[in-house]
DNA sequence: TCTCAGATTAGATATATTCCAAATAGTTCA
DNA sequence: TGAACTATTTGGAATATATCTAATCTGAGA
């Protein structure tokens, strides 16, 4: 997406497109490491510091409103942002924390029972385990 | 689980069962709500006045690392507790943010190749949608 | 009972997030 | 263009969450 098409998506929603707010999702977009709201900061800043703490604060709060970035959903202090297209699930390794990316894929929902009267808009899947790299130096000990 | 069995639980990792940490175990027990640190160190003293907030950290901390509770992956700020025995998923509310338990379900994975040489030893399914409550508010409108 | 590693404590500190009220910058429209 | 309106940004204060520290205490084995 080039930055015409991340205005157009901005304008959709209602949002204006500020520099500050550009920046947010553009840094959001180019990232797979899931950063948090204090990572963002920073970086938007290296590049260009125009931008407060609040205001990558607000900005990630209204583009996880208008739907175009999402909040991880993993342990730890720290919320964590989101902003690619593509879905994807998640890997937690029990060892080291790394949060990674795996490829979408439908899963198979409950029996209905177990569900009642919800409504499932979406399944994700979070693996834990070992990550590839501790794997690799549990296993060599 | 009884008194006793808890105490055994707990001596069995080498954790003391001291008044505090037996009170935070039994406390998280009987919860299927998920509290926070700060919901817990409440209710435990509650009923005991005798815990101090460190204390409640640190005891949370203790037993998520000797398996016994475990932490819960949501969005949201404050982390979140789970000592039930049986494993399950969570649905999430886009709405009210509630989560709730959905009973457990093996799930298939993905294939090897997005796992690459990772090791997977869980996989727990988050669902989202609409709980039952908003569910039926939103579509009698 | 004595001993001491493990556990608890209050309070200080660190980290993460939100709030606030004033200033600024887009947008609309006359 | 520029007045008027509103969304946005800002720094700093306030709040929420979590961890650290150093002193003290306690429970379980000898």
């Amino acid at each position: 997406m080039d930055g015409e098409a991340i205005k157009r998506s901005l304008e959709e929603r209602g949002l204006r497109c500020t520099p500050q707010r550009y920046a947010v999702m553009a840094f959001l977009m180019e990232q797979n490491s899931h950063p948090t709201a204090a990572e963002t900061f920073e970086a938007v800043n290296r590049v260009d510091p125009r931008s407060s703490r609040a205001t990558t604060y607000n900005n990630l709060r209204d583009l996880v409103k208008a739907g175009l970035v999402r909040e991880v959903a993993v342990e730890g202090r720290a919320a964590r942002y989101d902003a690619q297209g593509v879905r994807h699930h998640h890997f937690i390794c029990d060892r080291c924390g790394e949060v990674e990316d795996v490829d979408w894929y439908e899963v198979r929902k409950p029996a209905s029972r177990a569900l009642g009267k919800r409504y499932v808009r979406e399944c994700e899947v979070i693996f834990r385990g070992l990550c590839a790299r501790c794997a690799r130096r549990r296993s060599s000990r």
